[in-house]
DNA sequence: GATGAATGAGCGTTCATTCAT
DNA sequence: CATGAATGAACGCTCATTCAT
């Protein structure tokens, strides 16, 4: 796909600015966001301390601009991806897959996103402002589709559904970064799913269950 | 009851320690645990800052006991009210109110608990392995009792279905801590459980659904 | 005079705070403000990089304590002397006396009032404003009170003499301050004084040099 | 007068140089010689950062560049002067008149010459070696030549009066500099006169008065 | 000559922790 | 037990200067 925005041949600057960038995360995963100094970041990305200002306007805009770019193309993608369905059900599966590759393909990146830029209140708000609450609106819209539908049920809050959905998959993957023989995180999205979808009770005792 | 753990009258010492963990819950709450200063907590405590080395080993444990002492404390009482209960569905919703009950009553303990703890692997690691690893493991155990009644389905791991439900739970609450307008954590109990119960497709659909 | 202001025991907190001066005097003069590091003071001191931000709010504030509070003690011998005179001459004549006398004494110290702390427009306006205006608004007292006994003459405005009789002085010990054999400050006492009294031209030929 | 230097078209390089001292006087007096960054100047000039290195040998040098260029030229403007009048009265008025016109007309230039230049003995040295050593000797002579002439008083030495006569001249300048409401500077300049060729005391009482 | 992206040395300040009283 | 003054290691960031283009 010569010409697509995500194959054209990246500007020197940009390139730098990605080196950078993948830099943070290992540092950030490796040392965890405090610890890490912006001197190994430089180091890792081999660049003098002071270029990583002429990209970046410090610590904490680097952490969050690691959030945002991986965010923004995770959301391009999932927006490509997403063209091409038509039923909610369908959408919500790839959607979980989609989260559960793009983490489980690169750990380091995982921690970051998961743990890192998690570290303070202020910070978490930055991020449901910008990308993340881009994506949860994402899974929103899934999610009110399906109610319109009827293929999910209409009698739950769309957006507290929407978040019981993202907490399943985002406690998954913390689990995931904890264990000491981690396995391949995909293997869990079929039964992930069939949480999500049918909850843990049958349906011949529903009746009983309801909260 | 008469001497028992809860009721009996605390020791000065004790006494003094509690109220240095308020303080640090108060403290970190308001401030970050990284910006939170320790010379804050003791001022809050109204002690002198040394005194907090005499009950606690540093900064780190003082909010690793913040969290135990908690965890502790919240177990005890979920372990009574299990024994009241035979049902495993009726242990669960027991289970998920408490949960939010008790974050829903205090938002800077809350705060502390869902996210000032969470700032680095080590720490999380350090949770999993202690009262964290406890709670999660009653929680494991009331699913595999109601898989084994028949209560809940058979076909999902049962440690997946743990961490589904805590996840789903742990998410709530943590809209709930990034909300302006926060409302009643409580409120969202009886959806929520329908969801972790249910999940979010109707019946009739299951088999298309299955993921 | 025991039991008198300046001869009372310090207490261990104000010994210190001396100890810090003055090592701030001696490393301030010979690196210069600007290349002078705090570490450095410290050390000089024999205190401990932080010990230094017990005692003063900065690197800034603590140059402008060097300067505040030497002036405040020579403000206060000043007004002490000053009570036993008279006459608007010697009072001048003895002001000019201790400045080059108090300044003679301490080569740096003085390096320290009359370079480093003039390296800014700012921190000169917070000289201006603080005891540097009080020691310049003895000697205009001194002026106007001489003008209104006709020992001076009463055709000048008593704030330009001041600042002339200032300049006079001040530029007297800047040169010395500049010289490479420097010599005894109060030498120059006699010659200063006799052209702030008299001027540089002499009495008969005052019609036709009049400005 | 037409290839006299001062008339004479300057070279692109001259220009360019002219360019970069007018933007550092600017620069240096908006933000103090320290704060100042000398891409700001280079902004200020119009050029890139760099090309500041091929006119200058750094930011020290352009600012001493900036005392030496601007006191050259009123140097020789002082001899030019100076040519034309034989009284050492008139000549000492002439220059006096001259200094004050000279900054007065300049605010920021003022400022510069006055306070930036001055923030370190060494580079108060290199002043006084300089230019400034150059203009003192100039007042010097003139001094000299009004003792010789008996229009001075001849029981003082030449050096001391040079001294205090510029001291006075400078502190004034000072004080316009520092005041909120500056005013003209050049009103000053009759009663400046008066002090430092009358003193501040009567005729009738110099006896009395001799420091 | 001119550019401006890159460099990297340098430092004021904070704050968790200690320990003499 | 309690105190709080003292400690000193640690680091993000700035900016004068350089040099490949």
């Amino acid at each position: 796909m010569p010409g697509s925005d995500s194959a054209r041949k990246l500007t020197p600057r940009e390139f730098k600015r990605m080196r950078i960038l993948r830099a943070a995360i290992e540092v950030f995963a490796r040392d965890g966001y405090f610890s890490a100094r912006m001197t190994d970041v430089a180091k890792a990305a081999d660049v003098a301390d002071g270029t990583l200002y002429l990209y970046f306007d410090g610590k904490e805009h680097l952490l969050l601009s690691v959030f945002d770019d991986v965010l923004e193309r995770f959301i391009d993608q999932l927006r490509q991806e997403m063209r091409r369905l038509d039923d909610p059900v369908d959408k919500l599966k790839v959607m979980v897959r989609l989260h559960l590759e793009s983490l489980g393909r690169d750990r380091a990146l995982a921690h970051v996103l998961q743990i890192e830029t998690r570290h303070s209140r202020k910070f978490m708000r930055l991020l449901s402002r910008g990308k993340l609450g881009e994506y949860l609106s994402l899974l929103n819209d899934i999610v009110k589709e399906g109610q319109d539908l009827g293929s999910f049920r209409g009698d739950v809050n769309a957006g507290l559904a929407t978040n019981v959905i993202f907490g399943a998959v985002d406690e998954l993957v913390n689990r995931w970064l904890l264990s000491d023989e981690p396995g391949d995180l995909t293997q869990y999205q079929g039964p992930l799913l069939k949480m999500i979808f049918q909850g843990i009770v049958p349906c011949e005792f529903h009746e009983g269950a309801a909260g």
